[in-house]
DNA sequence: TGTACATCAGTGAACGCGCGTTCACTGATGTAC
DNA sequence: TGTACATCAGTGAACGCGCGTTCACTGATGTAC
């Protein structure tokens, strides 16, 4: 049956949520249609209305959700509240709300330009952000290396952390490169 | 019709290998059982006189795999050899040969057990044979916290450089990770 | 060493299933009067 | 403001397809004599 514009409107951002969310959780491969209608309170068919295909659908959902995470270091106090919430237990065991640049790195590099591209624009806008940030207490010439260098420490601490089925090992690696970021100037 | 047994174990041993480059190429998701026997030279219904399942084969397949890595560190001249071959053009641009970690390590998040302690006790090995041989220069007491922030930095730039859309700023990532990593004591 | 035959690695058709996509239909919405 | 009806967001059955798995069959292998 037909509803009101506003609950359309209101269908067709959950359905952008609810695939940001699963490709996150379970990777881009592994979401189905169904799944992204179950999810937003709606069946299969629904989703051809709002978008023309799952590719579409696909696209739509990954726009802007890789410069996500810019935004949240943009309004973080300081570096060293971003360091701490990234490695915390709840980003390494929530990725369906968390940072897609660790939670879904390695699916994007299989995917088509348009999605590579947004991943790259998102990457692009974390490394300004988080250099502003790190060197808003120092004034820093090398900052965008060192912000870089730390980003890729960060994603790759999440990535090893996940897929470690060895939760002390796993605790280690968080523990290792948070002391590590948190003292940059350290020898 | 039947083969020789050294045929038929040599069969076992390429369905395996092809499993693994495939796995490494597209993600655990994308492979079908067609697609690792015609790789291997075999139709799918063979797969099935050597494992019992798509998942069986899938286990046989990582079993090893990430300890892979870790050898390779061990028959390394030094340290620096293994930094400039991780994050060299050939090791980004061909996943199917190259580091399990960071090719499938955001996939092995969403594996069974058995997948991710293949994957720890690979992390584990491959930072014991890093902090060997990074510390065979000097005498170093915190090697190990030092081999998880180097492991932890080389994957996440990896994932980082094949996940981006674009050429530049990957290429900007993997330098600006060669030159720290290449220097550790650098202030 | 030759021959006869049981073994079994591999083939390919067939299965049930879930996928992405289409479309006739439904019925609440919102507009024309 | 009330009523009549055209619109269209959402439903769910149906489709063709590729998946993982099974199994009757094939024919080279390798053993028993």
């Amino acid at each position: 049956m037909k509803v009101s514009k506003a609950r359309a409107a209101a269908h067709r951002e959950a359905l952008l949520a609810a695939a940001g969310t699963l490709y996150r959780e379970r990777g881009f491969d592994a979401v189905s249609i169904a799944d992204i209608g179950a999810a937003s309170g709606l069946t299969h068919g629904a989703l051809y209305g709002h978008f023309s295909s799952k590719e579409a659908l696909q696209l739509a959902a990954v726009d802007g959700l890789f410069g996500w995470t810019a935004e949240q270091v943009r309004n973080a106090p300081d570096i060293g509240a971003v360091i701490d919430l990234y490695l915390s237990a709840t980003h390494v065991e929530n990725p369906g709300v968390g940072c897609p640049l660790s939670a879904l790195g390695g699916d994007t590099a299989r995917q088509g330009q348009a999605v590579r591209d947004d991943f790259a624009h998102g990457l692009e806008s974390l490394i300004e952000a988080y250099a502003t940030l790190a060197s808003a207490g120092r004034g820093s010439a090398p900052a965008r290396a060192d912000a870089i260098c730390s980003i890729a420490t960060l994603v790759g601490a999440v990535v090893l952390a996940r897929a470690c089925g060895n939760k002390v090992l796993s605790d280690e690696v968080l523990a290792a490169v948070r002391a590590r970021l948190r003292i940059p100037a350290a020898a």
